[in-house]
DNA sequence: GGTAGACCTGGACGC
DNA sequence: GCGTCCAGGTCTACC
């Protein structure tokens, strides 16, 4: 089944599902002509895939299984939390095109960050970056759903990713001997009977008028959140007070700003302290130059 | 508040 | 083939 979302107006699709790493990721993935496609298991238990593609100005979503009106609504609304529909540039743009390296960001109406449908698996899917290789990030997240996620059924071979339930239900050797995830096993186990036993309620924080500084601490509760992770949880918040700093942003801004001298995260931070509630975002876009 | 060492995996490298 | 080193953030203990 098909039916038609509106966009706001500063809207690229592309831009959204090319934000970052996320689309490499099972079950995102993109389409031919740049749209979203991803596989999502419904509050009703129902698996479908669905594709969301840029048709005249409008979104068109389109499902591979018929939908009553209440799971229409659930994608709908999903579909618009994904894609950070609701989030308002306008203010950013008219500072960001004032400076030469966020040019190229306004001119594509970039900005907007994809999301996954609940905060539970964007901080899954975090946690699983922290200390390792994109690469080893990547095997561990399919092995995750192919093992414990619902397959798709007209095609068994795809899978949903894992409810709080399903994987509340795999113990922490088993998840360090299947999914080879090391140490972040028991975070990953421990978060999931937490929201399962409903002690953390991650999904409200979505809509949270909480303080950044009090959501990030809220987020660093969380086993295996620390600094980075929770910078980044903030950003598919839409919260961007605060720069997520890793490896790569040391390299990245050393390079930029500090003629290939080391830096620390302080100095990291402080580049980009001028631009405020926003500074995560002007790091994210920044027309960085080629590292040497 | 700052720092050191441990936590894991897997790839690169030397022998 | 084996052993060693390294990259990648966070946690914990200690100062």
């Amino acid at each position: 089944m098909t039916f038609s979302l509106k966009t706001p107006t500063s809207f690229n699709l592309p831009a959204v599902v090319r934000s970052h790493g996320w689309i490499q990721m099972p079950p995102f993935a993109e389409t031919t002509d740049h749209g979203l496609a991803y596989i999502i298991r419904l509050n009703t238990g129902k698996v479908l895939r669905f594709e969301v593609h840029a048709v005249d100005g409008n979104l068109r979503v389109s499902a591979t299984a018929l939908l009553s009106e209440v799971e229409q609504d659930e994608l709908s609304h999903t579909v618009r939390w994904m894609l950070d529909l609701e989030q308002d540039f306008t203010e950013f743009y008219s500072r960001a095109c004032q400076e030469p390296k966020l040019i190229k960001m306004v001119e594509r109406q970039a900005g907007r960050v994809l999301r996954s449908p609940t905060l539970f698996e964007d901080v899954i899917r975090t946690l699983l970056t922290t200390n390792t290789l994109w690469k080893h990030t990547l095997r561990m997240c399919r092995e995750l759903i192919t093992r414990y996620g619902d397959p798709l059924p007209c095609d068994i071979e795809l899978h949903a990713f894992p409810t709080p339930e399903q994987l509340a239900q795999v113990d922490e050797p088993t998840l360090r001997e299947q999914c080879r995830m090391g140490y972040r096993a028991p975070y990953v186990n421990e978060l999931a009977q937490r929201v399962v036993s409903g002690e953390l309620d991650l999904e409200t924080l979505k809509t949270s008028s909480l303080p950044t500084i009090e959501l990030r601490k809220e987020l660093m509760g969380i086993k295996g959140v620390g600094g980075y992770a929770a910078a980044n949880l903030l950003m598919l918040l839409g919260r961007y007070d605060y720069v997520p700093v890793d490896s790569w942003a040391l390299k990245v801004v050393s390079n930029e700003f500090y003629g290939g001298e080391k830096v620390s995260p302080k100095q990291v931070l402080s580049t980009f302290e001028r631009w405020g509630k926003w500074q995560g975002l002007v790091y994210w876009f920044w027309d960085w130059s080629p590292t040497v």
